[in-house]
RNA sequence: GGGCCUGUAGCUCAGUCAGGUAGAGCGUCGGACUUUUAAUCCGAUGGUCGCGGGUUCGAACCCCGUCAGGCCCGCCA
């Protein structure tokens, strides 16, 4: 069973209406391991829906976290926003600092900047949660009676944080955190409280009261995701290791949560994404690649294939070179299987079927439209990634599909692949495995070690090349035709001399196209080049 | 120090919850194919299940220990 489908069920147990949820804080670029807890809770409330629950799938904006510190590419203006809630600050222009004139007039907030291409991508991808933005929900008063609740046991929650995660709270820590006098969440004292006010000093000397009904401040994060629990009613949400470890803030929520008077929800841990070669993915460190870069170079489909098809527990390399070759083929193999069928044999072993039984799982999360059948294209990657490569027009590269009898008309779908696999080829992601590299000096070491048949190729080759017409067809006869003076067994030998002699392996793709792409005089050159290396 | 996760074929991982002859894909190698899609088809190759004990008729799986890697216990999502 696919590993949704497990938490589906647990679920099933309990309820038969759900509500799960994801959560992320737009502090800054988001990046496609943020595409992990989204697409984990897409999967599982796709899952539970199947299995004919009812469910409510959400997506919780943390806007109403602050501004951490001045990142690497926010403008030195933002030093006055430090400790600010995301959703009350402008968004950083092109030169990193603040636009005041979007603030002002549309109230085009930080967070709205970094969550609004991503909910972009979403959609893209499939994706269309019910949003909730968290500083609305402070500020309309959904957190009120969660708040007060936590306010009037202060001490039971702060005897809970400090039990099961084994530290110590600082002297006057108190379950709301009050904005100062520069709407700040730091640097400020709670002094007292009476429902619904919080009395607060801060260190700019001023002092005030937080009104908890009004979203005059917030609560600390250990108390703050156990409260949405509570007033969203959430059943289950998925979430990354950190918040899992013992002592995290999970095995707190989960207790506080029972305080505040709810349930916690089902829980599921996913492991990080990091870049294949660079490690975990960090935003500060320049090491990212974002949802919307992710699909420039890779249909939605096989993006969701890459999160349905690793279990949330086991780390994902995400790589943007080979790693996409192999990706890619792995979903079209997938899409080209019938799985019902093949779960019909009844010879199958237990460990086979249930191979088969994740597979199919797997693709199934992988539509972009629950239920929607994927077609397979019958184009590999690497058949297309050459194609895009040797043919310059679009119009070129489906006419050589048609005519190789690969596809008969051109869907949408597959022009939509050549476009983003173009993109991927001048991009800096592209491997060099997949690049069409014509040599530019002769490839001495193959040269010498050469066979005296293969000799004889070679300069039979470079013969024919050099007097045959410079189209397509009459390079494709050229080089079969260079070994009938020579008494060998496979014509493949041309084919092998031809490959060392000008791309430098022995084997590739089909030669004729590009060379013509290439142009005679350069190939000749080449050619000439080696056989001298032959009298030397 | 305490805890969680991971370790199975060259690579990526299933299989561990319900113990019953070690699995898949990729790769590699061989064969087929008289224009090669780096294609396709057929076949083969491949593992002391991190290590050591224990329980059991039987352990990749359960228990104890141990090694290695990652993470958390710092308001950090």
């Amino acid at each position: 069973m696919h590993w949704a489908d497990v938490t589906a069920q647990a679920l099933a147990h309990k309820s038969d209406t759900h509500v799960v949820s994801t959560g992320i804080t737009p502090s800054g670029e988001f990046h496609i391991g943020h595409l992990r807890e989204i697409l984990t809770g897409d999967m599982i409330a796709r899952a539970a829906e199947n299995a004919g629950l009812k469910v409510d799938f959400v997506f919780i904006i943390d806007s109403a976290d602050p501004l951490r510190k001045v990142y690497d590419f926010l403008g030195p203006e933002y030093e006055q926003f430090v400790g600010n809630q995301l959703g009350a600050i402008p968004a950083p222009k092109e030169d990193g600092n603040p636009d005041w004139d979007r603030f002002k007039n549309e109230n085009w907030t930080y967070a709205n900047h970094f969550l609004e291409p991503f909910l972009k991508a979403l959609k893209e991808i499939g994706v269309e949660p019910r949003l909730i933005d968290n500083l609305d929900s402070y500020r309309s008063g959904r957190f009120a009676e969660l708040s007060k609740i936590a306010c009037d046991r202060a001490d039971e929650i702060r005897e809970t944080i400090e039990r099961v995660s084994g530290r110590e709270l600082p002297d006057g820590w108190f379950p709301w955190s009050p904005l100062n006098s520069r709407g700040g969440l730091d640097k400020v004292r709670v002094t007292g409280y009476e429902y619904p006010l919080v009395h607060w000093e801060d260190e700019y000397g001023e002092s005030g009261s937080s009104d908890l009904t009004k979203g005059e401040g917030k609560l600390p994060w250990r108390i703050d995701w156990p409260a949405k629990w509570g007033w969203v009613g959430v059943t289950c949400e998925a979430f990354g290791k950190d918040h899992g470890a013992a002592g995290g803030s999970y095995s707190t929520g989960r207790e506080i949560v029972k305080i505040l008077g709810h349930e916690p929800p089902q829980p599921l841990v996913y492991e990080w994404i990091s870049l294949r070669g660079k490690g975990a993915m960090s935003s500060s460190a320049g090491n990212t690649i974002g949802p919307i870069e992710a699909l420039r170079l890779v249909p939605p489909q096989i993006l969701r294939l890459l999160i349905a098809k690793s279990k949330p527990n086991k780390a994902i390399e995400f790589d943007t070179g080979m790693g996409l070759v192999t990706l890619a083929d792995e979903f079209e193999r997938l899409a080209a299987r019938n799985f019902e069928q093949e779960l019909s044999n009844e010879d199958l072993s237990r460990r086979q079927k249930v191979q088969i039984e994740d597979a199919a799982g797997a693709m199934k999360m992988a539509t972009v439209v629950s239920g929607q059948n994927i077609e397979a294209t019958a184009v590999t990657f690497r058949h297309l990634a050459l194609l895009a490569q040797t043919k310059s027009s679009d119009e070129a590269v489906w006419s050589s599909l048609q005519s190789s009898g690969v596809i008969e008309s051109v869907t949408p779908q597959l022009q939509d692949r050549l476009n983003r696999m173009r993109y991927w080829i001048q991009s800096t992601h592209f491997p060099v495995e997949m690049r069409v590299n014509i040599l530019t000096q002769p490839n001495k070491a193959a040269i010498q070690g050469f066979s005296k048949e293969e000799a004889a190729i070679l300069r039979s080759i470079s013969h024919e090349l050099s007097t045959c017409e410079w189209n397509k067809r009459e390079i494709n006869a050229a080089i079969p035709r260079s070994i009938e003076s020579v008494p060998v067994a496979h014509k493949w030998l041309a084919y092998k001399v031809a490959y060392l002699c000008l791309m430098g392996m022995e084997k590739g793709p089909r030669l004729a196209p590009i060379l013509v792409e290439i142009g005679q005089q350069k190939i000749i050159k080449l050619l000439e080049a080696s056989v001298e290396l032959l009298e030397a």
